[in-house]
DNA sequence: ACCTGAACACCGTTCAAGT
DNA sequence: ACCTGAACACCGTTCAAGT
């Protein structure tokens, strides 16, 4: 996130963050095939194409929101961890918690961040932006061998499994089929059933 | 699926089965947005409003592709459970090998059917689609009930146990990041994990 | 450095018309 | 019943030009 200067130019103080703003908006009501670059330009009161000063076309754009969505999910997931004094299972419930929590809050951008990622073709700076974020999964499985609480073996590995069960609820959560469950409530039954299988055999 | 008869009356026999022949592979290399009409009309040597005769619109024929890929979906599935001398376990892991395979193989149509049937103001038409599709699951989990494999409960809610495990494996199989484990392995061992849960307690 | 405006090659959809 | 072709209102992108 480099920071401009504001020296606010024709129209806006930075361009570049308003156009971000109201597609951030605009994707979030709408998806991203149907966000219009005219569309947004005309809400900003600025040309078709002044946008191109800041994003070489509209892939750019969706990989800059990408991005953005990216490093703010690692400061959720981050804050989720933070407290390293709690146990593993306490830790990578909330963990889990909070990835649940932003997609469900950001579906749009959400179901952005992991299309765009894995589109082929997607810039290498999205995929470290990708690995830097989902970090705090892999640490907390290695805090958590640190202190017998998880098998041996390969952190990154150990935590797909976690991923799976929370991308699998997300999946599932857009059909609404809780049953008058809270996600809350499922999340934590579902990974404290994967928690089991990364126990230590006795 | 209806027959029409084939009358071959301007260009094509059945053009309706012949565009959604075209999508489909259009779709496979491209992803639904980058799907043109006016493209496939040409491939097919007709006129860019022919289509108009079998589908209302471009939402139609995509609403179209993602029921015949449900179906398909369901007939997978109930070919992988209708052994109903094998026990509980085999078959639910078979299903959710069937369920993730299918998803593999038909990446783009697999996102469509679930990008048709999540969208706001999806036909029922499709929502009954999908629950005829996944019936297999539920179904199993009555059966493992049935055979004392399985705790009681609506067989639908703890299917849906199954089913987020499953979609969590498509999920992160996008990433590619199975550490050299063949896909079958790592559905078996984490549907394993989940069979756990759904095992009454002695 | 940042923005404009006209032009180009595409879309999906509507409508009147053809057989 | 099925298909055509012109027209309309949109796109994203390129390019030459403005300040």
């Amino acid at each position: 996130m480099v920071k401009k200067k504001a020296t606010r130019p024709y129209h806006h103080g930075d361009l570049r963050a308003a156009l971000l703003e109201v597609a951030e908006k605009a994707l979030e009501k709408g998806g991203s095939e149907t966000l219009s670059l005219r569309e947004l330009s005309r809400e900003l009161g600025v040309s078709s194409m002044a946008f191109r000063n800041h994003f070489a076309n509209k892939q750019a754009l969706l990989d800059a929101l990408a991005r953005e969505g990216l490093n703010r999910l690692g400061v959720a997931l981050n804050r989720a961890i933070s407290d390293r004094e709690q146990d593993f299972d306490t830790r990578i419930i909330k963990f889990a918690r909070a990835y649940v929590r932003f997609a469900m809050k950001h579906a749009a951008l959400f179901r952005l961040m992991f299309l765009s990622k894995h589109r082929t073709g997607a810039p290498a700076e999205l995929i470290e932006a990708s690995y830097r974020a989902l970090a705090p999964g892999p640490a907390t499985v290695a805090d958590g061998q640190a202190s017998g609480a998880v098998v041996q073996g390969d952190p990154a590995r150990l935590a797909l499994v976690v991923f799976s069960a929370v991308e699998g609820l997300i999946a599932i959560s857009t059909d609404g089929q809780f049953f008058g469950q809270p996600l809350d409530r499922l999340t934590e039954e579902i990974v404290s059933q994967i928690i089991l299988g990364l126990r230590p055999r006795l």
